[in-house]
RNA sequence: GCCGGGGUGGCGGAAUUGGUAGACGCAACGGACUUAAAAUCCGUUGGAGCUACGCUCCGUGCGGGUUCGAUUCCCGCCCUCGGCACCA
């Protein structure tokens, strides 16, 4: 052993034994319980980034906490390697996009290797490679035999800058979400989509299984998203005679049936079909068309934008009530959209703010049909403003026969009440769409499908798989360089053999990641995308790690394709990560100056802006990020203090789910604690090794019954902190306050004492085992160096002994009416009434108590005595 | 507006079931060692006060409440971060 810690010199060595010996790789064996530890795979976007480097060192901790607690653990690491940048590099280098991947996986893999993280690497997945999106095509060809997959032309979100068509997922609040700064435009495309409305509900419903397992904030995210209104439709037959003679009906969606009777008019949006065949017919009015023309010019993000003004339209029809059959005039309103419900709904002003809104600005009617039971005032007048509570308590009025029904009572009746007469029926509506995966870019999987003028759309037989994409593709162009590859594009149906176009889009790369985990448990099948009996050993995923920006994204599109994976029979289970962590962000001071915009911190000194003097204004804390410039590059951090000190930080400085601030003097901390270690261990390190495997035949001296006391508080402490609360940064500090122990006891040893010895030996392995699983390199040496041949990163889990833990003395609190007021000493076996006893009998309480009378004395057992006294 | 997280020293954070608030670390200050520096080691460090080597009072965003006892539970606010939002 070295008395010095070298950082670089003894990780090398480390990872080089583990590779040799294989440590890290793992297979499927019943006789072990196994754990799933996954984090999201990083895109080879050139090198990696701290963000990554705290993601990978949780996984590392909880994995080696759980291998050497007894777990056979499957911790893979592989690539998300189709997207935009290889070919925008690709284009400006005018090179292709897979050379320009390959050699990024190539580097940030040797950079995951030299931070030491356990990956089995031969289970490493690119999802660029044919092996690898082969699968997605067989499973595109399923979804399509099974209907879930289809083509239709739609109004689908279009990012210029991407060239391609987005996801609604992908072009969240009307931005694209690889370009924040760019608003995405609505056009028509024929388009593929994957049937997500299929599975809305259970994709709903599911979440409340996922509570506890899940941060309670995602859930609620992907509530949010899919959203999910229950409530009616309602035909309102148009009164032709009033109506231009045109004959037909409205079909409304309603959540709030049970105040049809408050109903004032119908709402229809401009672009609903009826307004078409009134500017058709030539029935619009003037005001009418100038309206639909003003509205349809409007982006829709515009459209809805927030404090926007109502504003509508009487469009000359009147449609009939079914339940009062009262006429109510049709208007068309720009806060009625298209694309939600049947784009059409009927106003109940006294009910809900926006129809009451817009009732008082057109001086539409207003009449009150629900009220608080014990509502005190006249029914026959309208709300000052609308009401729109439901629960219990409130009851419908003015309906005929349905007033004095509750809300929710009322709903039911009604709907039922409709669906008997025809002319209305339950009706459940989501916000979540189905999923647009068609993508007009060159640098994803291929759509296995070839469209033949004769027999439609064929998919490409399975033994035809995987359509490759071609290597000689241009993409200086200003299409789909796809399309324009003609040995790509003509082929020859598989059904009639005639000729035929191939299909020319690639999958959205979210269809990617959305089974790459199910992959890794086995990465090499030929037959299928993996065996489901493989499968059901491994997954589902114990504990998935990642940011919370994949919350409504990535976490969504997998649920659903468990479930589609599930209904194709891969798999048995319904949701396919019982535990998430989303981790917070790396972040750092972003530093600003007027003439060279965002300065990193090497560029400011003294608070100047160092390449013009000027002053240069420390802005807020945000996450690394190259355009603010506040990044720090991980290789520099490892070169200077070696990772197992940029490990410990992270882990230490922060919960993981909070945000880390990166701080320079606590990565010095960490630094200095690890010397501490080396220190201590070095100085006994030969005394220890020699004596081998010992155990105390006897007490050992005060201070060793101590240090061994600490030593298993700690195991028991430690063991929570990792494996039960995930809290990393509570567990390195019960680890500081070891070491502290042991280097008071390394004052006061007897060394000729074999249980004083003992009692070192039990503390420093059990350090050292307990460091591993945050900083498995200085542990693998400082374990070689006490004697050990076996790898610490796989040595068993130190045995917390409750007798050990055990205090023998108590110092507990007395409290004089809930104020601390002093402590005693006493035997840690009292009983309540000894410990009574024993306060009562302490000068000091004596004296505060004085002629005071005691209330009641209550006794917390072992832990704190509280005298009431007046 | 709705939903969900937060608010604790100079800073990051701890307090696991209502029971000693501030563990552990960073920074700072004082001291030891040293020719010196680095490294290391020891000590102090929430605030105020005092008859000062011990003790008193105050203190977990604010105001109330429950309790013998509240950072923790309840009610009402403020601030902050994140998500959703003319979704019928």
């Amino acid at each position: 052993m070295n008395e010095k810690y070298f950082p670089t010199e003894i990780e090398e060595r480390q990872q080089q034994r583990w590779a040799e010996a294989k440590v890290f790789e793992a297979d499927v064996d019943e006789s072990r319980p196994h754990f799933y530890c996954l984090e999201m795979l990083p895109y080879p976007s050139g090198r990696i980034h701290m963000g990554h480097v705290r993601n990978y060192s949780i996984g590392d901790a909880l994995a080696a906490y759980k291998r050497m607690t007894g777990f056979n653990v499957l911790r893979p690491m592989g690539w998300d390697a189709f997207g935009m940048p290889a070919e925008n590099a690709a284009i400006k280098n005018n090179a292709r996009p897979d050379t320009w991947t390959f050699e990024n996986i190539d580097t940030m893999r040797a950079q995951l290797q030299r931070v030491g993280f356990s990956y089995d690497w031969r289970r490493e997945i690119a999802s660029c490679t044919p092996e690898y999106y082969r699968w997605n095509q067989w499973f595109f060809v399923q979804m399509w035999k099974a209907g879930l997959l289809y083509r239709k032309n739609a109004t689908v979100n279009w990012c210029v800058k991407c060239n391609t068509s987005l996801a609604n997922e992908q072009a969240e609040g009307g931005f694209c979400w690889r370009h924040e700064d760019v608003p995405v435009e609505l056009r028509q495309l024929e388009q593929w989509f994957i049937r997500v409305t299929n599975y809305a509900d259970q994709l709903l419903d599911d979440l409340d299984t996922l509570e506890g397992g899940w941060p309670e904030r995602v859930l609620t995210m992907q509530r949010n998203w899919i959203g999910r209104s229950q409530g009616a439709e309602v035909d309102f037959a148009i009164d032709a005679e009033i109506s231009y003679g045109i004959r037909g009906h409205i079909r409304v969606f309603t959540t709030r049936i049970d105040t049809i009777y408050g109903a004032n008019a119908i709402i229809i949006a401009p672009e609903h079909e009826l307004i078409e065949q009134l500017l058709a017919d030539g029935h619009a009015s003037a005001e009418l068309t100038t309206f639909v023309e003003q509205q349809k010019a409007i982006t829709p993000q515009d459209r809805i934008a927030e404090g926007r003004e109502k504003e509508g339209v009487f469009t000359g029809l009147h449609a009939i009530n079914p339940f009062n059959q009262e006429k109510l005039p049709v208007w068309t309103a720009n806060f009625v959209l298209t694309g939600y419900g049947t784009g059409a709904i009927m106003a109940v002003p006294a009910h809900d703010e926006r129809d009451f809104e817009f009732a008082k600005k057109y001086l539409l009617p207003i009449h009150r049909v629900i009220i608080p039971i014990d509502f005190p005032g006249d029914v026959t007048l309208p709300p000052e403003q609308a009401f729109t509570d439901k629960n219990e308590t409130c009851v419908l009025v003015n309906s005929n026969e349905w007033s004095v029904l509750k809300v929710a009572d009322a709903q039911t009746a009604m709907t039922a009440h409709a669906e008997q007469n025809g002319f209305g029926s339950g009706k459940t509506n989501f916000k979540i769409r189905d999923w647009g995966v068609s993508r007009q870019r060159a640098w994803g999987t291929p759509l296995p499908f070839i469209h033949c003028p004769a027999c439609g759309i064929v998919p490409v037989p399975e033994d035809q798989l995987p359509v490759e994409l071609p290597k000689d593709l241009n993409f200086n162009t200003q299409g789909a360089p796809l399309a324009e590859h003609a040995g790509f594009v003509n082929v020859n149906c598989p059904t009639c053999g005639g000729a035929a176009r191939r299909d020319t889009d690639t999958m959205d790369t979210f269809v990617d990641s959305s089974w790459y985990y199910f992959r890794y448990v086995d990465p090499k099948n030929t037959e299928l995308p993996f065996d489901p009996k493989v499968a059901a050993y491994w997954t589902p995923v114990d504990q998935y790690i990642g940011g919370i920006e994949h919350a409504v994204l990535h976490l969504i599109y997998t649920r659903l394709w468990t479930k589609i994976m599930r209904d194709l029979g891969l798999v048995e289970f319904d949701e396919p990560v019982k535990n998430l962590l989303t981790q917070g962000m790396v972040c750092l001071a972003t530093a600003r100056c007027e003439e060279h915009d965002w300065l990193n911190p090497t560029e400011v000194l003294d608070g100047k802006c160092k390449f013009c003097g000027r002053t240069a204004t420390i802005g807020r804390t945000e996450k690394m990020s190259k355009s603010k410039k506040n990044t720090i590059d991980p290789d520099e951090m490892i070169n200077a203090f070696g990772s197992d000190t940029v490990r410990l930080f992270m882990l230490f400085a922060a919960p993981p789910e909070k945000d880390l601030e990166w701080d320079d003097s606590a990565v010095e901390g960490a630094s200095r604690y690890l010397n501490r270690v080396w220190r201590i261990v070095y100085k006994w390190h030969t005394q220890i090794a020699e004596c081998g495997m010992r155990n105390a035949d006897s007490e050992g001296s005060a201070a060793a019954r101590s240090l061994r006391r600490k030593t298993h508080q700690t195991i028991q402490r430690i063991s929570n902190d990792i494996g039960q609360r995930m809290n990393f940064n509570t567990g390195v500090a019960a680890l500081m306050e070891l070491t502290n122990a042991i280097y008071d006891f390394d004052k006061k040893i007897d060394e000729a004492n074999a249980n004083d010895v003992f009692a070192l030996q039990e503390a420093m392995e059990a350090l050292v085992k307990m460091l591993a699983p945050f900083v498995p390199h200085i542990a693998e040496e400082l374990w070689a160096a006490l004697g050990h041949n076996e790898f610490v990163v796989v040595a068993s889990w130190p045995v917390y002994d409750a007798e050990l833990a055990k205090a023998d003395e108590l110092e507990i609190p007395v409290q004089i009416n809930g104020k601390m007021s002093g402590r005693v000493i006493v035997a840690a076996e009292i009983d309540d009434e000894a410990l009574q006893q024993a306060v009562f009998n302490d000068e000091k309480i004596k004296a505060k108590i004085a002629e005071r009378q005691i209330v009641k004395t209550i006794v917390v057992p072992k832990r704190l005595v509280n005298i009431v006294v007046r």
